[in-house]
DNA sequence: TTAAAAAGATAGTAATACTATTATTATATA
DNA sequence: TATATAATAATAGTATTACTATCTTTTTAA
């Protein structure tokens, strides 16, 4: 038996709906590593093609280019640990609970929830902590944002500054807080592997406790009703 | 009477200082307004060239390629906002008023200090919001950090540590602390600009007060000594 | 004044980011 | 089981990008 998840993603993401086709998810799947292995710069649909044994052409008929594969990838990401996150803290009482759980869920829902066979978690989680922040830092972004592609970053954002009203409905920041926590795990991630000066905290292995506590620090510290 | 500031940057930025002739100075100074204006994935050297009437090839002897000009000039930037902190912040003797004023140069510093005649900092600050977390996140971030590319980063993140220890030496993160204020500056207004539902606070045209108050709220509450 | 450095002019190449057309292969249904 | 339709593959072609090379002209500094 195998319970298969579809993340229902904005339809202006794609041409064709890559989940329902072979093709379609070997464009996700191998998209994801190739992006995670050489980078979104040097990474080219006519690589990709070439990876999975088909074309550019086919390719195109699925994304428009290679940026709103991203944003469609980067989506799936954040929508999948919204849905995660949603599922762990229903049955959970206490908001301060809540929170840990939703921090926990950003610096390691990949390493733990393996959802989707043709998405790799791990690795799409790696390309959103690399990559991320090209989905949106474009001067097509007021366009795009028009366009609801950036709509499960902010049901994200949402459902965590809903649990942080909880904890302090006179709290002033509540989105700012929860997209900086987001930000602040994939960056310090990001910097304790690759420019180890910009940050306190290290990560070995991808063991990404000290980057929780330090998230769970700055959110009690922040919270705290004094 | 004039005051004539060139600002130190590691020379492997480029082939050839800029700073030191005309040409070079024209690059920087229209380099900056044709990214500020069409974002750094449209602008290339040919552009470029022919805004400043000049070439392409000309412009390849002062840098290797666009990439390393964006680094360049973030790194100008962060070079500035140092500075100009450390001019600022001596003959103060409380810590706190140090960190305010940090915070008041991460947000605007741009607005208030014009300091060389062929840089807009107000426009090449909108290039660090909009495009500074591109010259890090590249599969090249290694290579180009061993090169000393991102010094100039670390040492404003240092001097804000330094401040931040000045007000409690206990405190464990103040390297991550001082690298967040200065992300989450950029973030917010980027954030207020572009994706308001991902922040709290508004920026009217380049009033950024309200971010300012947000980072020293942030400031003030994680540096609660109990 | 003159040499050497800087900049301009021109040409060329490989790769990228596509678009278009036609041929082949699955698949779904009558 | 035949056949229409949809999906994919194969192939070709274009404009732009990101360079490199070479040669000529202009500027500057000794």
């Amino acid at each position: 038996m195998s319970v298969e998840i579809k993340i229902a993603l904005n339809e202006g993401l794609y041409l064709k709906e890559p989940q329902d086709s072979k093709l379609g998810r070997k464009i996700i799947q191998y998209s994801i590593i190739l992006i995670d292995e050489f980078g979104f710069e040097s990474f080219t649909f006519k690589k990709l093609a070439e990876k999975i044994n088909s074309t550019e052409a086919s390719i195109y008929r699925y994304f428009e280019n290679k940026h709103i594969l991203l944003i469609f990838l980067v989506n799936w990401y954040w929508e999948w640990v919204n849905y995660l996150i949603k599922i762990n803290i229903t049955n959970v009482d206490d908001p301060h609970k809540k929170l840990k759980i939703i921090i926990h869920s950003f610096v390691s829902a990949s390493q733990e929830n393996p959802t989707v066979a043709y998405v790799n978690e791990s690795k799409l989680h790696n390309i959103v902590i690399a990559e991320g922040g090209k989905t949106y830092h474009t001067k097509d972004v007021d366009n795009e944002n028009s366009k609801g592609f950036f709509t499960s970053y902010k049901e994200l954002a949402n459902t965590v500054s809903q649990v942080i009203i909880e904890i302090r409905s006179d709290f002033k920041y509540p989105y700012a807080l929860a997209t900086n926590l987001f930000e602040m795990s994939n960056n310090h991630i990001y910097f304790a592997r690759h420019l180890p000066r910009l940050t306190d905290i290290t990560v070995v292995k991808d063991d990404v406790k000290e980057v929780e506590n330090m998230l769970n620090y700055f959110a009690d510290k922040l919270l705290l009703s004094n």
